[in-house]
RNA sequence: GCGCCAAUAGCUCAGCUGGAUAGAGCAACUGCCUUCUAAGCAGUAGGUCAGGGGUUCGAGUCCCUUUUGGCGCACCA
């Protein structure tokens, strides 16, 4: 990782607080603990390339006023031998400092050197990190809210991987419990019709209405005919269960590979029944005496744990309720020995949130180690106009429709341009549009275009060589040093799209690469300059390329070198 | 009724977890290609940060409240 602009901030924090002991030396500062402050970059160059707040977060303690403190600490600061050429107290007593040159091309320098390492970091510590997302359940089609699921999932994963975590993906296959029966007897249903008519055996309300339970009946009755009329109902459902599940789950797993998404783990939920974990759990909570019987059922006392009232876990019927399988999932993933397992929940199950976190307390486990990410659904748009309605099959939208229509690079990028907790409009008419409106094609078109600048250097003989530091001092441009801050802050900027959960910290931070790079092309020419300033710019050209190039894969976005 | 999430330019959204004069893109208008990709750039215009209180050196950001939207309160998942 680049260590330049962590070095350069602790060294900031040690110049201030000399300056604050010799202050204080000197009986010009009381005596009194340090409040914590914060040294950023701002977002307005002429604030300087970093800028401390200590002065005005210590107003309280020191009973001065900020600006007053700032000029004390300022008058005691020490730069010989520092980063800085210049430190100025600005503002309500905000202190800044100024970079010298040296610094921007050492950046540039970095960048080359550790080359696709560039952006990784060690801040996860190589934590073990589960990121379960999409697991969406296989008696269907997979739809909108999994493709943006899928996309927000993959990148969070990819970018605490980034962060230093030890990230693993996972499915969790929903191929047992209630939703199974309704899928087998919907598919019963559908069975019998082909023989009997569809009055004659009418689908009850709660079954699945979608046309790809008929199309499994009638596909099964082309393949066995009507041999399933003969055994028992019980039988019957059972068969035509085991027959359509594994073409649903091989479905999503060629939807999800084709969305370029690779999971390590998909966990069926049938484990948890077949090998006693299930039980487990539940004689946990017995033990614990968090349970008790009511109505013929088994309750657990949620209330104990921070809900409302308490949940069924065993239905008079005997049979588990989804909720007590899930408390045995998540319970099994700590077993595995993550330390934070991160979930990506469709927005309507946040009541699920506190439930669960209780229920990991409640087994000895800690609800705290388990994090939801909720995600608002997505409305789909198409140039502006809502849509409900698929055109091909007229029936809700699908993921496998999306990607049909839309590339890859482009539902990747999109989805992960709003924060998972936001309403989305997704609109299937700019998605497919390749021009500047899709934030995707401005990024890859930043990239076609250095690909392009390095061809016209290379028609003419130019490769880049090593420059030295006096040639990288060169860029002194405004755009040229914008675009050099930037591409400074991306390690940072990976790690707090780590801390938040948020990888449209990372799209943004690209998109804006992209701009800043655009702004430097129309500003500044490489070719045909003095040779030891297109040999600097060229360096800048290559450190932007592999900055966008580390985004874009880790992403899994293409780099297009031609537009 | 109770709870969760949201509200920023005409539209879609940023705003770095409390910092300096609230920023982009789209739409509108004006410019920039005989020179590295115009899928680009520069400029003009556009705001009571939903309303009202509070906290403090300082609030779009935190707290309270009202309004308006989305979602949830099953022996569904």
């Amino acid at each position: 990782m680049s260590k330049l602009v962590n070095e350069v901030k602790s060294e900031i924090r040690t110049l201030l607080l000399e300056a604050v002991g010799r202050c204080v030396a000197e009986g010009e500062l009381p005596v009194e603990p340090m409040s914590d402050f914060t040294i950023e970059a701002p977002s307005d160059v002429a604030h300087g390339d970093f800028a401390a707040n200590l002065a005005l977060v210590s107003a309280k303690t020191f009973r001065l006023p900020p600006r007053k403190i700032a000029e004390l600490i300022f008058a005691q600061l020490a730069l010989e031998e520092s980063h800085f050429e210049r430190v100025e107290v600005a503002g309500p007593g905000f202190i800044n400092f100024y970079l010298g040159e040296k610094y921007f091309g050492d950046i540039l320098k970095d960048i080359l050197a550790l080359g696709r390492e560039y952006g990784r970091s060690d801040f996860g510590g190589g934590k073990r990190v589960l990121v379960e997302f999409v697991s969406a359940n296989p008696t269907g089609p997979m739809h909108m809210g999994n493709a943006r699921g899928g996309a927000l999932g993959d990148c969070l994963a990819a970018v605490l991987d980034a962060a230093g975590y030890s990230v693993e993906r996972e499915f969790y296959i929903n191929d047992a419990g209630n939703q199974i029966e309704k899928f087998a007897l919907s598919l019963d249903i559908r069975y019998q019709q082909l023989f009997k008519g569809e009055e004659a055996v009418p689908l009850p309300e709660e079954c699945y209405q979608g046309g790809d339970i008929k199309d499994h009946a009638a596909e099964y009755a082309k393949l066995h005919g009507d041999a399933l009329l003969k055994v028992s109902d019980e039988e019957r459902r059972r068969l035509l269960a085991e027959y359509a599940l594994p073409l649903n789950i091989a479905k999503m797993r060629r939807d999800i590979a084709k969305y370029r998404i690779e999971y390590d783990t998909w966990f069926p939920e049938s484990i948890l029944h077949g090998n006693g974990e299930l039980e487990e759990t539940i004689a946990i909570l017995k033990e614990k005496g968090l349970t008790y019987e009511k109505d013929g059922a088994l309750y657990y006392k949620a209330s104990e744990y921070g809900c409302e009232k308490d949940e069924v876990i065993i239905r008079s019927n005997g049979n588990p309720t989804y909720f007590a399988v899930d408390i045995a999932y998540h319970r099994n993933k700590f077993i595995r020995g993550f330390e934070r397992c991160i979930n990506i929940w469709g927005a309507d199950h946040h009541g699920h949130v506190a439930r669960m976190k209780g229920a990991m307390d409640a087994i000895g486990l800690d609800g705290s180690r388990l994090d939801i990410i909720l995600m608002q659904l997505v409305k789909l748009l198409y140039n502006g106009e809502p849509i409900r309605m698929s055109k091909r099959t007229g029936k809700a939208i699908q993921l496998a429709d999306l990607l049909d229509e839309v590339p890859v690079d482009a539902a990747r990028f999109l989805f992960n341009m709003r924060e998972a907790n936001s309403q989305m409009d997704f609109d299937l008419g700019l998605a497919i549009q390749q021009n500047s409106q899709n934030p995707v094609y401005y990024v890859q078109y930043a990239h076609a275009r250095i690909c392009s600048i390095i061809k016209a250097l290379a028609a003419e003989g130019i490769t880049l060589r090593t420059v030295t530091d006096a040639e990288l001092a060169l860029l002194t441009a405004p755009e040229e040093r914008a675009l050099i801050r930037h591409l400074a802050a991306y390690t940072d900027e990976i790690i707090a799209a780590a801390k938040s959960y948020d990888a449209a910290n990372i799209t943004h931070y690209v998109v804006d690469l992209a701009t800043l790079f655009h702004k430097f092309y129309n500003a500044c020419r490489v070719k045909g300059e003095d040779e030891a300033l297109t040999q600097a710019r060229f360096t800048l050209c290559m450190a932007t390329k592999q900055v966008i190039f580390n985004v874009l894969e880790m992403l899994k976005v293409s780099a297009p070198e031609s537009m």
